[in-house]
DNA sequence: AGCACGCCGACT
DNA sequence: GTCGGCGTGCTC
């Protein structure tokens, strides 16, 4: 008889809370269900998480005011995987419910209620004049039931619905088929494997049980089609899949693509931009298996499969697998712990695998599988390390690379001009005085927008009006110093005024569609120059682009963070496999000031694997990740002693051996909306040591009073310094 | 995090 | 006299 509830609340605190259980719940209570609890003067929703007789605080228990579902809503490997993740990422547990579970769960909304309706056929016979009608009808024999939502995405229009609504060929429910695992699986048409391709299919297949998968192919050496073809296995015999995608990636097309090889499986999707309500819904499908595969983002990792048996990460490397606030945790590493604990086989797909997973497949904790031949429209582009000691430039761009523009222009091709800076440029300058546009209330330069005529603070997003004067000599001579991706577009629209421009940044595509429009315009083919930031680097394929020039190669270089040139490496690499895919070899073109730089020279020569190996053997001479481990405890106020005192008082006389402490050092930007911001790293020879050290610190700042006058988190396995 | 309690300064 | 500033402490 369970006469206590440990309860997990969504509240900043680490521990767990008691309540009593009262008679007429008790026969329905169980561990995974939600309770609504009085905490203080607050009503609040929490996860039942243990059952129990007794509790050290018994007399102060108060009962639990309500018990919301007479079934648990998430099962034991669910609670596992959050336990895991809040410990393992030393968040508290009722938080990492909150992140884990759907909005509209946390709000307590009924489970069963809450479904986006979904249409079902329920008479095939009947014929339709309806050429539309036809297609939805088609449509639906091959998906079994589409949730209304997603309707118009696919082309139907509602009247096209409610016609068929209405002669009762199909009906809404909020019913899920789950018909799909007893039908056999149709596959669309697919292509024949290559011989890499095969191999790789062939040791996924043989295998069951758990294990790590690094599939690591070049652009175009087609991943997609070898997850696709590993998903036969699951889905013949009615299991499910979960594919984890970076947030750029979720496109119309790669879904459209799952879709298309997999007629009459359900897919259904999750990311950021579906609503509560669509989102309840794909996690109730994959709950009750009306789902067979999910295609999602990094929260994705937090569903509730019911018979899970595939966990595919595409783009592995990809920093949007981190969460960078509350439950900081990497959805590729907790895939990693699900994959492992359901003994379900795991593959992480990357042209540019993180250092992280190169070493781990070294040694032998995943398996290497290699694609390196390229579909035969493609071929191997070439490097050019242009030296920018002594040129000429104009916004940034050499006479060499504008004269390598004119040549592909020329032949009537596209190129594509990649800078990670938006704006016109990253300051203004005093020409007299030497005064730099700076942010009021951060360590950062203000960037000029010109169209606008503002200057903008990229990190707290002040704004105020370009002076006309200096502030400080009162000279006019203020001119812009740097290049953003405005400035080069406005002037490659003056060097090359027969040939349309795009830029593509969040500034220019703000507009909802805009972005969807830039695309349309490049994809018809014509010569046109490609300017954009990190946006226009990923997922995105241009056939005719023929030249990809990189112009801040430098920045990458030399970067207090230590992961620069990986990310540098990986983003040049990515690039180039936008170049020359319609069978003829591209140029990528490379501004730097240091073209005998070894990164530089090995990576163009030899390749990101070749380039993977010699970074490693550098992170390893200097023991940074992944031949230790780190963790950031991070710290933010409006006073810096309050942060000096928090940050100095973590230090103790002496640490226990295998960890090492450095800092308290400034965050990459000392100061961000009026706020100081430092940190302190802490770094571990073996894993348990730094976690069991992580554990006592935390156990001690909670406590810590210095600690409820500042702002502070902990990181553990950041991707990012700043 | 919320939310209360509590003890000091400037107001209808 | 009270309204309200935010420091301190607690929540099963």
């Amino acid at each position: 008889m369970y006469l206590v509830a440990e309860v997990a609340l969504n509240v900043p605190l680490y521990r767990n809370f008691d309540y009593l259980i009262e008679p007429h719940i008790q026969s329905d209570i169980a561990v995974g269900c939600r309770v609504a609890v009085q905490f203080g003067r607050q009503q609040l929703i929490g996860i039942v998480i243990k059952l129990k007789s007794d509790s050290e605080f018994m007399s102060k228990l108060r009962p639990i005011s309500s018990l919301i579902d007479s079934h648990p809503i998430i099962d034991g490997h669910l609670i596992s995987l959050v336990e895991f993740a809040s410990h393992y990422y030393q968040n508290p547990l009722g938080e990492s419910y909150q992140v884990a579970l759907p909005n509209l769960l946390n709000k307590g909304e009924d489970l069963d209620k809450s479904a986006v309706p979904i249409i079902k056929l329920v008479d095939q016979n009947t014929k339709v004049t309806g050429k539309k009608q036809r297609q939805l009808i088609e449509h639906l024999i091959d998906s079994g039931s589409t949730p209304v939502t997603e309707l118009s995405a696919l082309g139907f229009s509602s009247s096209t619905v409610k016609s068929l609504l209405e002669k009762s060929i199909i009906e809404k429910t909020i019913e899920y088929n789950r018909d799909w695992q007893s039908k056999p699986l149709a596959k669309g048409d697919k292509p024949k494997l290559n011989r890499e391709q095969a191999v790789a299919l062939a040791a996924i297949n043989q295998q069951s049980g758990y294990t790590c998968y690094l599939l690591e192919g070049v652009t175009g050496s087609g991943k997609t089609e070898v997850y696709l073809q590993a998903l036969e296995k699951p889905l013949q015999q009615g299991q499910q899949a979960l594919v984890l995608v970076p947030e750029i990636g979720l496109t119309p097309q790669t879904v459209n693509r799952f879709r298309r090889r997999f007629p009459n499986v359900p897919i259904m999707l999750w990311h950021s931009a579906m609503t509560d309500h669509e989102r309840l819904s794909t996690w109730r499908a994959a709950q009750n298996q009306s789902a067979a595969i999910v295609i999602g983002t990094r929260s994705s990792v937090f569903l509730p499969f019911a018979q899970l048996a595939m966990i595919i990460v595409d783009e592995e490397h990809d920093l949007s697998f981190k969460q960078q606030d509350s439950l900081r945790y990497h959805a590729r590493d907790l895939a990693c712990f699900r994959a492992a604990k359901l003994a379900i086989p795991l593959i992480l797909g990357s042209a540019t695998p993180s250092l992280e997973s190169v070493q781990n497949a070294k040694n032998q904790k995943y398996q290497l599988l290699t694609l390196t031949e390229r579909a035969q429209t493609q071929t191997d582009n070439q490097y050019v390390l242009l030296d920018m000691r002594g040129q000429h430039q104009q916004s940034g761009l050499a006479q060499a690379t504008l004269e390598y523009i004119k040549k592909e222009l020329k032949r009537r091709k596209q190129v594509m001009v990649f800078l990670n800076r938006r704006g016109f440029s990253p300051s203004l300058i005093c020409h007299e005085c030497g005064w730099l546009s700076q942010c009021q209330r951060c360590s950062a330069n203000a960037t000029y927008h010109k169209h606008i005529r503002n200057l903008i603070c990229h990190h707290c997003g002040s704004q105020e009006y370009v002076p006309t004067q200096c502030p400080c000599c009162g000279s006019t001579q203020i001119i812009p110093a740097g290049q953003g991706t405005e400035q080069v577009a406005e002037f490659l629209s003056e060097a090359f005024p027969d040939t349309p421009i795009t830029r593509v940044d969040r500034d220019s595509t703000r507009k909802k569609g805009s972005l969807e429009a830039a695309l349309n315009e490049i994809n018809k083919g014509e010569p046109r120059i490609l300017i954009g930031t990190q946006m226009l680097a990923k997922g995105h394929h241009f056939s005719e682009v023929s030249l990809v020039v990189i112009m801040d190669v430098d920045s990458g270089l030399y970067s207090y963070d230590f992961r620069a040139t990986e990310h540098l490496a990986q983003l040049i690499t990515q690039v180039s496999g936008r170049a020359g895919r319609s069978g003829e070899a591209g140029t990528v073109l490379l501004q730097t000031h240091f073209p005998e730089h070894p990164l530089l020279q090995d990576l163009i020569n030899n390749g990101y694997q070749d380039f993977a190996h010699y970074a490693l053997t550098e992170r390893e001479e200097m023991q940074l990740p992944p031949f230790n481990c780190l963790a950031i405890i991070r710290c933010e106020s409006h006073n810096p002693n309050d942060i000096n005192n928090f940050l100095y008082d973590l230090i103790p006389e002496q640490l226990p051996s295998g960890i090492q402490l450095l800092g308290p050092v400034p965050a990459a930007l000392e100061r961000v909306a009026g706020k100081y911001r430092y940190q302190l790293h802490v770094q571990g020879n073996e894993r348990k040591e730094l976690h069991r050290y992580l554990n006592q610190l935390v156990s001690y700042i909670s406590q810590s009073k210095l600690a409820t006058k500042v702002r502070w988190s902990i990181d553990i396995d950041p991707v990012s310094m700043a």
